[in-house]
DNA sequence: ACACCGGAAACTGTCGACAGATCTGCAAAC
DNA sequence: GTTTGCAGATCTGTCGACAGTTTCCGGTGT
């Protein structure tokens, strides 16, 4: 190729990152990954400082995961990790599974033959790593779910899922057994072979049953995480 | 009204209204009411000065705004409200579909009869309102099928119903139509005695009935608000 | 031992300022 | 007449600072 004189296609000219979006995506990983754990306070000198960056762009974006529900905010007294309550996580599964079920019966009947076929190698490719640790298996399993959510063609119904699927995704690495890994693979090849015969029931019906099998599980993690502290009854509230 | 010493209760003292979340309150009314208009920018400067603030709490307002999908923001440009695409509203009424019937049919399994009956006097409030002005019945129309969906209680669900409505509440008003509005309302007082007999599957096509009916008003009265110029036939983006 | 109180320390909420990027409009060149 | 280039004006991104709360901690009195 010769030399480019123009500084670029002008329209695509390597944004930056800016100082908000990079805090926002570091804090958003350690709440992920429990850097942060729940119920902490978010100190934001002290982050600030870790991060290199002033607290004008870290409370911005301190205040973009407050509205997507990762952090708790209290007036005068800062932003807090959300408490992992055993009801909020159910109340997430069942948000993902009306989810999921609408984009599925969407895309049944909007997805055209190609797309479809597209979605082959990944159903396959989910058989056959049911050894590998969840760090690589929940990408490539979300992977699946939100490209299926996709072939919708309804945009903020699969924006919505993803915001669920970051939501949860700590407690899914958890909430991970070997044994189910391979029943919940399988589940993946039925459900493309459905959505190829266009059967939304069937579908449906197998999405179901894969988003809920993992409950006992997650329930199971969540007690550990809070060492059996939870079994108090609280089951409200926020 | 005597002396008050005590500054009140205490726990609830009366936490003052921060800066960011009066402006994010003005700035989602703004919205709401095309105050702002489709595709506009937020000149940051300018809006600070009209609320009296800096910009510091505004921003965050914005980023709130932002993550909620009020606004669109551009790095290095700015914050600008979202246009109004005819795509997106469908996406947003087949969410909300999709929202209400999951919430509908946990509503059906959860809801006390008690929480039921406390629904009755709402349901046939809204039999004869059909008279008043849009802005009397919207928020009866939705303070309905939320507090419907809060009986599944699930607390997300109803959260990310109640940021849809509020996201589709300005076509909302603009979508009214007097002969409309009469079948509407005897769709509440049915889906009412659906709920009361827990016939989920009637409820869901009740509700569903009710939501899709608008679609062409709507689509009509997005047409006026682009003067026909949105016909071009853009569809997908953002 | 324990509850109450007061001051110090730490933290949040907000501001004004500045640097760099972007936009605007005019003037020169073709 | 249209396009190009440039300089001034405008706007966004970020910073450090300050005021008002909240939290912490030790002391005091019972």
């Amino acid at each position: 190729m010769t030399e480019q004189i123009r500084p670029l296609p002008a329209e695509q000219a390597e944004p930056r990152e800016t100082a908000t979006e990079m805090s926002y995506r570091l804090i958003q990983d350690m709440v992920i990954s429990f850097a942060i754990r729940p119920g902490e306070r978010v100190n934001e000198s002290e982050l600030s400082r870790r991060l290199g960056v002033s607290r004008t762009p870290l409370r911005e974006a301190l205040n973009r995961l407050a509205s997507e529900n990762f952090l708790d905010f209290v007036p005068a007294k800062g932003f807090f990790r959300k408490e992992v309550r055993p009801k909020e996580i159910y109340d997430l599964l069942e948000l993902r599974i009306a989810l999921e079920s609408a984009g599925a019966r969407l895309a049944v009947q909007n997805a055209s033959d190609e797309d479809i076929a597209r979605m082959r190698t990944m159903a396959y490719e989910l058989s056959n790593i049911a050894d590998l640790a969840p760090s690589a298996i929940v990408p490539k399993d979300e992977m699946f779910h939100e490209t299926l959510t996709g072939l919708s063609g309804n945009g903020e119904i699969l924006q919505t899922l993803r915001g669920v699927n970051t939501r949860i995704r700590p407690l899914r690495y958890l909430g991970i057994q070997p044994g189910r890994i391979v029943a919940a693979n399988r589940e993946h090849e039925e459900a493309y072979e459905a959505l190829v015969a266009r059967d939304a029931d069937r579908l449906v019906a197998l999405l179901v049953d894969n988003i809920w099998r993992p409950r006992d599980e997650i329930e199971r993690a969540v007690r550990e995480l809070y060492g059996e502290i939870y079994v108090r009854g609280r089951a409200g509230g926020l």
